[in-house]
DNA sequence: CTTCTAATCTTTACACTGCCAAGTCTCGGC
DNA sequence: GCCGAGACTTGGCAGTGTAAAGATTAGAAG
């Protein structure tokens, strides 16, 4: 039979991308907790059932949003590096600053990513974005003190990222006194970030 | 009627600590989006309804748990501070390792803690908590740089609490290459803790 | 163009969840 | 002894994840 151009046809067409950006929605509105299989599907204007076509369990799907995100990290990072010019302590300031606009902009996919929910559903595609994310980090932080020795560098890589990472996620909770934590990364993530490059140059320069 | 000695009563009579003990262990097992409220009935032996009549709610329960966490988490410092003698720089050592053994400890429970998860709870007496953590951790780092003018303490209390509680969270998710987290956190935590209060120091001391 | 297969989506079903209402039991004060 | 107030249970409802089976369609094979 003759169906009305208006009716929505049985296959959707893209459903897995529909899925994981209508989940990557409501993640964001309702939290970890808050999210659901079927509110996904309800969003995609899809029966409750369909998503199982796409992703084997909602961990899986978790994980393909978690997946992306760090995928969208990665390119938040080294966007604002290249914009940072060629100085390796600009630029590493600059990775920073990209971590924490993608952070305040994606607050719980963020915490998501680096939660023990993400990496429990042991996904490789997940484990091996995150890995990238973490190399181009390395690259940035030897690239200040080129000159320290391995220990050294090793110690200072971590450092760094712990440093950057603590205070996003501080921030983001709320600890650290401000309500609005887009305003409170704006108004004090350039001092952080400068203390902790400050910091890193000064280990790696002084043995 | 006379009732046998084993039969258990129809009053549990510590129901609410029940819960709260069984809901932390299950917390650790099976992650947030693994609690359920009717698990903890089933581990304290007791109707699915039961906790209705000591936790308003599921959330309420996680607030709890939080709360009584963040109250160990500060005897944990404190007490591994006072273990540290005297030396400013050495107490605040100190408080970190109480920190991450406590975090080493109660992993799940530490990012339960420091997520927005929590804030969703709205609870008075886990923001009292977590405030109570934090005093104690500004005047750790306060009594490092006495010398040091409101401005660079203010910075330096987020600047210290973010790379510890960053280096943690860190090595929790796995994120430092080391599979065995508690191991990681033994092994590079207190050279963490060093790098962070030499920081402290270094800009403390020198305006 | 027809046919057939595989992929996509729907319907139905089941065990589970949080929470609500209405009962049952038991303790503590009168 | 009684009786009210809590503590707890039973039963029920809407919502969840996911498994099974049927409906629909796209796309290849003929």
């Amino acid at each position: 039979m003759a169906r009305a151009k208006t009716a929505k046809p049985y296959h959707h067409g893209e459903l897995r991308e529909a899925l994981v950006s209508a989940g990557r929605k409501l993640l964001e509105e309702k939290g970890v907790r808050g999210f659901t299989l079927r509110e996904c599907a309800r969003r995609a204007s899809v029966s409750h059932a369909a998503p199982a076509h796409h992703f084997a369990s909602i961990d899986d799907l978790l994980a393909e949003i978690a997946t992306r995100g760090y995928h969208e990290l990665t390119a938040a990072m080294s966007a604002e590096a290249r914009r940072s010019g060629s100085d390796p302590a600009a630029r590493l300031v600059g990775q920073g600053v990209g971590y924490m606009a993608f952070a305040a902009a994606n607050p719980v996919l963020f915490q998501l990513m680096f939660s023990r929910e993400a990496n429990r559903f042991e996904a490789p595609a997940l484990a091996e974005a995150a890995k990238s994310a973490y190399h181009l980090h390395r690259e940035a932080v030897e690239a200040v003190i080129p000159q320290a020795s391995g220990e050294v560098k090793e110690r200072m890589v971590d450092f760094a990222w712990a440093a950057v990472h603590g205070f996003i996620t501080l921030v983001l909770e709320g600890q650290l006194g401000e309500r609005d934590s887009s305003r409170a990364l704006k108004a004090r993530g350039l001092a952080a970030l400068s203390a902790m490059v400050e910091a890193v140059v000064r280990a790696g320069g002084e043995p």
